[in-house]
DNA sequence: TTTTGTGAAGGAATTCACAGCA
DNA sequence: TGCTGTGAATTCCTTCACAAAA
């Protein structure tokens, strides 16, 4: 019984999230108990990987049944902090941050976008969404503070990328998801998260070409 | 000197995508050697790092001196098989969909998108950038084979996910980048990578709550 | 000198295999 | 009996530290 030795690995915390998926989907079917063997299946990953996971936090099943559903949804939940709300902004408006912008499920789980902005004069005072506006970056110091903006999402053109950041860090952001192929360097106690998904094309052309498993 | 032991590590493949911006770069800006260590500092990593990564592949540097601009650009562009052409299709032409297909850093890399598709009638036909038509699902198996399409990427909604990679496998397509929160269970052989956004905001939220760094 | 290339050491994450409990 | 929870074993990846080369 209960709370596995020092602080779970990364993997483990991505896994969490992507544990919630098929559960929200059995809670959908009214399926009250789930075994790790289901639920590593459902996920690709191994049953032993799901309750070395889940151990790290303490332990929620029943032996010789498995877990209920609703309590390890809610328990996940509440590890990922998932059980609030955050309040989010998107800096740079093309086609990536409206996809990110108009997306129903970020807001389902918590996430959403109380700001936009982009440099581009034509683009700003227009809204999306129900009374999403479009700022200009000059307001982005104002509005995160004003707005308790706690993530920026930077989805700009590379050359914009780094005054976004520096922008969000001067409102006083606490972390920065960047889509732009740009390294940024934030100060000290500011989260950054990169998704660059051209690596992820450059990843599978060197499995394919290799031929390799 | 050269080509260290077993098949390299799939991180060590990530990061040399990762290289080869800065690099890029310096070429631009007519830098002729790189340090391990200046590189490592440009992309966030360490500079044994650096070095370790490429020595699973060859040695490529001079010692007391650096590496090769250049050369080391086009070494992994070699590993990465970015050195020759890639034809992909979108099954999904939402805001996503739309913003893969426009953005130029893909082709600019080898990454050619050559055929669309959507299951919206109001979308058939229409067509993005220059040629690029949007196709009706049916049509994904024959145009795949007909355009030699080896990855497909999709960006539908998580109800169209399945029936999209079922078409695409059907086609004879090589590998599927999956950006719907679906898991999806392709055949042996068919490689398949995931990207789930709200992933990354889970892991975000994770951190800033609990404080750590 | 300077900086690479790399075995060896260390650390992190996964898998094994089984004890413990319902 | 069946499935969880978890130390121990293993595998995988990173970092260290230094010999080798320019």
């Amino acid at each position: 019984m209960g709370i596995n030795q020092g602080r779970p690995p990364f993997p483990t915390i991505k896994r969490l999230a992507l544990y919630t998926r098929p559960l929200e989907s059995l809670l959908g079917s009214k399926v009250q108990v789930v075994s790790s063997e289901m639920l590593a299946k459902m996920c690709g990953v191994t049953p032993a990987q799901v309750r070395k996971d889940l151990s790290y936090f303490g332990d929620f099943g029943t032996r010789g049944v498995g877990y209920d559903v609703v309590e390890l949804l809610k328990t996940i939940k509440g590890i990922l902090a998932t059980d609030r709300k955050w309040n989010l902004c998107i800096v740079g408006i093309g086609n990536l941050g409206k996809a990110l912008a108009e997306n129903e499920n970020f807001k389902k789980r918590g996430y959403e976008f109380v700001a936009l902005f982009d440099s581009e004069k034509e683009k700003i005072g227009k809204s999306l969404g129900p009374g999403l506006v479009i700022y200009p970056l000059d307001e982005i110091p104002q509005k995160v503070k004003e707005l308790n903006i706690e993530i920026g999402v930077i989805t700009t053109k590379a050359n914009q990328a780094r005054r976004a950041a520096d922008l969000l860090v001067l409102g006083g952001i606490r972390a920065i998801l960047n889509f732009s192929p740009i390294q940024l360097r934030p100060p000290e106690g500011i989260l950054l998260e990169n998704i660059d998904i051209s690596v992820r094309f450059e990843k599978i052309a060197y499995v394919l070409a290799k031929g390799l498993k």
